[in-house]
DNA sequence: CTCGGATCTGGAGCGCGCTCCAGGTCAAGG
DNA sequence: CCTTGACCTGGAGCGCGCTCCAGATCCGAG
């Protein structure tokens, strides 16, 4: 199986070195690979979740929402606890969804007033 | 005219004493009127503003966002500046709907993978 | 006039999410 | 071999947005 190394990970999701290791050292992702020597070994999979958290952490939701997240995927949790969970997170996101209308309704409002010029 | 204590304003605007000081002392307020003793005195001109501060915050426009805001409506700007302002303000504002969306996207379908159950 | 609660100021402290650094290790090319 | 550059670890540092604190001041009720 092809793995990738640390810098080409890094390349590959946008996401810097220092970061993947905090991500790690975290338990957002991982734990990763090592070789004899110790270097990590980023799978595809790695790299399809790493994707999965920065979308997560680009919504806003932080490092303990994420946390909660792979606690959720642990096979100590009922289905309902899981939808629930995931149901929870989702109406956090759509309250944030409505805060930002909220402000662009203002900015609309302000740029009318100039005349949309 | 009426004017409002610090605690009412708080307690109007849901924004705690604390954060009155430093929004005012950071430029996004004010500067409040103050009775010949010092104390602060808010107008209804002083809540309407702290809402709209509020609104902002709420989207997630940081504090450098805000007082670029109120740096807009000095006068030293033209109608194009405040306009292509507020349009840009408006486009960061759009594409953290757009993330959100994303991130909703992926919930949605961890909870039809579940069955939605 | 006195008391006490609200308010004042300046500055320290905190949680978050990285980011940077020192000092050391690993491994491929020459 | 030896060099060199990517990588390792543990821990310090940083910017943001508050939040808390001490010590002083104000002012309405009694």
């Amino acid at each position: 199986m092809t793995t990738l190394t640390p810098a080409a990970t890094a390349d590959r999701t946008g996401v810097s070195l220092d970061t993947l290791r905090y991500y790690e050292r975290e338990g957002l992702i991982g734990p990763i690979r090592r070789t004899a020597g110790g270097r990590r070994q980023y799978t595809e999979d790695d790299v399809f979740w790493i994707g999965l958290v920065t979308c997560f952490r680009e919504a806003g939701l932080g490092i303990a929402d994420l946390r909660g997240f792979v606690a959720m995927l642990r096979a100590e949790h009922s289905v309902q606890d899981r939808v629930a969970f995931l149901r929870e997170r989702r109406t956090v996101l759509e309250e944030r969804v409505e805060a930002l209308r909220r402000a662009i309704k203002v900015l609309d409002e302000k740029i009318d007033y100039y005349g949309g010029a």
